[in-house]
DNA sequence: CAGTGAGCGAGCTTCCGCTTGACTT
């Protein structure tokens, strides 16, 4: 019997496509990708974990062969296949027909290695016709195209894990770089920087409110003696003065008023009346990437709240798959929203012919149609049971649809020139002369004021030399805004554009700067965070090329020649990673090269001080003066939500000139403060003052945040130490908080005392005597603070003996100066002298110094040679 | 610019792109 097996990524789509295929055709999910470079350590098998670039996951001394594994995710999935490939007499790969979609189906002929005829099969639209077709023109699987996929995801690793590392080490642990997350920020920190430097200018303008034939409309003041007024266009952001070259008049206050007076005297006669009949095209259909965009302008979504409707929609079959760069309509899809068009707006609302539309983003793949709402017949938002935020998306993206198959809107642009003695005022106004798409559609914009599309402005009917009626005047002032920062949908927008990230990750790089602490949302903006300004930094200075928003276009361009055979890969990596310019030697020189201080620091221009990013977060340091009149030195904490561009001389001062004032202390009627001393934050309670005894101090614990403490919790930390009571055996007992966290404290007498420190599950501030006493009872760790678990003893082949201790991480092995950490699903009970022996070896395969006498060294490096020859 | 009470195996972190459940509460 034939059977044949079709595999394809989303379980939704195999379901769809199992309705046009024959009953002896089972269709079921690759998921996406089933194999990948190890993410970490626990991925990487045993066998090559010793191998320097096994951390990598690639071997970058045997031409970049990446090691490929089945991440745990995935078992089952591979697993369902292969089973249900054994049942197949044919496998049909049906990914996607794009540089991921054909690696996918390569890496399941790798991993089912099928025995029976396998063809590659691609189409794009879900209806019967296509998939026959595509049943018919089956071919092999494109190797080149693999070719460019693996060079696309080596190139990605040898980025992230080369240079993530360098940031622990100069920057701060668990940082990240990658292709596209470092751009990113890099945009962001750019924005940031112009919010900086931006000086703001202000200025004057007159406005008038005219009337006539009982209409009124607004004027502006355009210019005086033929000169132009200055307005927020002119104005350079950098300096706050006129750009350059710019002859443009400022109007200041004075000189605005006292123009209202004069021209109050004049007559308002229309000197010129322009009118200019002009059309809008309605916008394609939604990429993932205008759908993210639109999503947040209009409903306030975030990208990823955003893709998780989608999907729900998508799954429920609402509409076509949500993760896609093309604004392709199907030939079902245009006759569909045609008739919407039709049967809702009526035939004059249909534009003349079928309007299809070409992607205009670097990089776009297109193996998808548009999102558009699923089907041969689109249902209105109306006809759906669909409600909340659901129904709002689906509308959103069945009205952007039907719009584009809708006719120009044709609009009337009058532009009036009125003239008022010395002075030009202008009024522009616009008619919809015929709505066309208007009727369903408007995109929104990122500019609010801007975002006035649809809307007419009415403009009496004016004749040349005609004389107005003032119906108010007055002088108005402005100011110049700084560059806004970026919301979520502004930085997708810039990212499509120079073909950075896939649709299927636009909402993932926004969570990552986030995770990484590179960037904080707030209010729908992303502002960029010190830690971010200091990565940044370092990358520019050092690899340049690599966070430039080109680099991306430039390596995509090198794979699509690979993927035509015009590029070899092998060099092409090679250049990239190796010799004197490689991003190895580079890394490997700038870690030896670089003082890392200088960049766990963000240093501005303008302001007496720099930021030091610490383990605690950001900090301030920078000089203050003291009641004497000299600079000292001060330090200061950073409140949490402020940002770099936040930052000003102002606030600068604010900080470093403490102390806080937390409140006061109810017992004493003293004050609590809130410093900055050279070990952290501290409270301190009263002031310091000469001829007195010091105040009482304590440090913050980590988990404290400054900008949050309470009267209550610097009370209790101020509390410290506490007496908890008597012991039996003489002295007495106290809790404390030190250096290593909370500890006991059992002062036996004057010069004697023992300390403990306190458990996990142990509170400093509610422990009491009887806990004390209990953990006081408890031995001291022996020699060496570990606690012996097993022990074998000295077996006679070796120098030392071992022993099972139980230390901080965890039970470990120790031999001599050797130790091993055991597996962590260890039996101890089963656990052998000969099981300690295997895993001693194993540790001991590349180290000179061996547990093992001399005869046993040389045994293991006959071992290793033999296993490096083959 | 505060003040203190030890001593001790490390090993891991990280990239970009394709895709869903699997988990817990």
């Amino acid at each position: 019997m034939d059977h044949t097996l079709v595999i394809v990524e989303s379980p939704t789509k195999a379901k769809t496509i199992r309705r046009f295929l024959p009953p002896n055709y089972e269709v079921l999910a690759s998921m996406g990708h089933v194999r990948d470079l190890p993410k970490g350590a626990a991925e990487i098998p045993a066998s090559v974990k010793k191998e320097k670039w096994s951390r990598i996951g690639v071997n970058t001394t045997e031409d970049f062969e990446p090691l490929y594994i089945v991440p745990k995710e995935k078992k089952k999935v591979v697993k369902d296949l292969k089973n249900a490939l054994k049942d197949a007499t044919q496998l049909l790969l049906a990914t996607d027909e794009d540089r991921e979609g054909e690696s996918i189906s390569w890496h399941l002929m790798q991993i089912l290695k099928p025995k029976i005829p396998t063809k590659r099969m691609v189409f794009h639209e879900i209806t019967k016709k296509a998939i026959n077709k595509a049943l018919d023109e089956t071919r092999e699987i494109d190797m080149e195209l693999v070719q460019a996929q693996e060079t696309r995801r080596i190139l990605d690793r040898l980025f992230g894990y080369e240079l993530s590392p360098l940031l622990w080490k100069k920057v701060a642990p668990r940082l990240s770089a990658g292709r596209v997350q470092s751009v990113s920020v890099r945009l962001l920190v750019n924005k940031e920087r112009e919010r900086r430097a931006f000086k703001k200018a202000s200025y004057w303008g007159l406005k008038a409110t005219l009337l006539k034939d009982n209409i009124s409309f607004e004027s502006k003041l355009f210019s005086l003696n033929a000169q132009k007024i200055s307005n927020g266009s002119d104005f350079d952001e950098k300096t706050g003065n006129l750009k350059k070259g710019n002859k443009s008049l400022i109007l200041n206050e004075d000189r605005a008023k006292s123009l209202l007076k004069t021209l109050s005297k004049e007559k308002w006669k229309v000197l010129r009346v322009e009118k200019k009949p002009t059309i809008r095209k309605p916008v394609p259909p939604f990429t993932t990437s205008t759908l993210q965009q639109e999503a947040n302008r209009k409903l306030r979504l975030s990208a990823r709240e955003t893709m998780r409707c989608a999907q729900g929609l998508y799954e429920k079959g609402f509409i076509t798959y949500m993760r896609t760069d093309s604004v392709h309509l199907s030939e079902q899809a245009i006759r569909a929203a045609r008739e919407c068009v039709n049967s809702k707006y009526g035939k004059e609302y249909l534009s003349s012919s079928a309007r299809q539309f070409n992607s205009n983003a670097r990089n776009a793949q297109e193996a998808h149609e548009a999102i558009r709402p699923a089907g041969e017949v689109f249902k209105t938002p109306n006809d759906t049971d669909l409600s909340g935020r659901d129904l709002s998306l689906y509308e959103l993206i069945w009205k952007r649809t039907v719009a584009s198959q809708m006719a120009e809107a044709k609009l009337t642009m009058i532009n009036a020139e009125i003239e008022v003695g010395e002075g030009l005022f202008k009024s522009s106004g616009k008619s919809i002369d015929f709505a066309g798409f208007f009727r369903a559609y408007v995109e929104g914009s990122d500019d609010p004021s801007a975002s006035l599309e649809q809307q007419e402005v009415i403009l009496p009917d004016l004749t040349q030399g005609s004389v107005l009626e003032v119906d108010s005047k007055e002088a108005t002032y402005h100011e110049t805004k700084s560059p806004a920062r970026y919301t979520e949908a502004a930085l997708v927008k810039v990212l499509e554009k120079e073909g950075i990230g896939r649709p299927s990750t636009y909402a993932s790089i926004i969570g990552t700067i986030v995770d990484r602490g590179y960037a904080n949302i707030s209010s729908n903006s992303l502002s960029p965070t010190f830690t971010a300004f200091a990565v940044t930094a370092l990358l520019e200075e050092h690899f340049p090329d690599l966070v430039d928003t080109t680099f991306t276009a430039k390596m995509e361009s090198s794979l699509d020649e690979i993927s035509s055979g015009n590029l070899e890969w092998l060099p092409y990596l090679e250049t990239f990673y190796k010799g004197k310019n490689g991003l190895e030697v580079k890394v490997q020189k700038t870690e030896g090269d670089i003082d890392g201080k200088a960049y766990r620091q963000v240093d501005f221009d303008d302001l007496p001080c720099v930021v030091r990013i610490g383990s605690n977060g950001p900090w301030l340091e920078g000089v203050k003066i003291d009641e004497s009149g000299n600079e000292i030195q001060a330090k200061g904490n950073l409140p949490m939500d402020i940002t770099p561009g936040d930052l000003d001389k102002k606030k600068v001062d604010q900080i470093l000139s403490g102390p806080s004032d937390l409140g006061t202390d109810p017992k004493t009627g003293e004050q609590v403060f809130l410093r900055f001393g050279p070990y952290g934050p501290y409270v301190q309670l009263g002031n310091t003052e000469e001829d007195k005894a010091k105040p009482r101090r304590a440090s913050l614990p980590k988990e404290l945040k400054t900008d949050d403490l309470t009267l209550l919790e610097a009370l209790e930390l101020l509390s410290l130490p506490k007496l908890l009571g008597e012991h039996p055996e003489g002295g007495i007992v106290e809790a404390d908080r030190g250096r290593f966290g909370p500890y006991i404290k059992w002062i036996k007498n004057e010069d004697e005392s023992e300390n403990r420190s306190l458990k996990k599950e142990d509170d400093v501030f509610k422990v009491d005597l009887k806990r004390a006493l209990e953990i006081l009872a408890m031995p001291k760790l022996g020699r060496g603070g570990q606690e012996v678990i097993k022990d074998f003893g000295k077996p006679k082949e070796l120098k030392d003996k071992i022993q099972i201790l139980n230390g901080r991480y965890g039970l470990y092995i120790k031999c001599g100066k050797t130790n091993v950490s055991l597996p962590k699903d260890t039996d101890l009970e089963k656990f052998t002298l000969d099981n300690a022996l295997v895993l001693l070896e194993e540790k001991m395969k590349d180290k000179n110094s061996s547990v093992f006498k001399k005869n046993k060294v040389i045994s293991k490096k006959t071992l290793k040679n033999k296993k490096s020859k083959k």
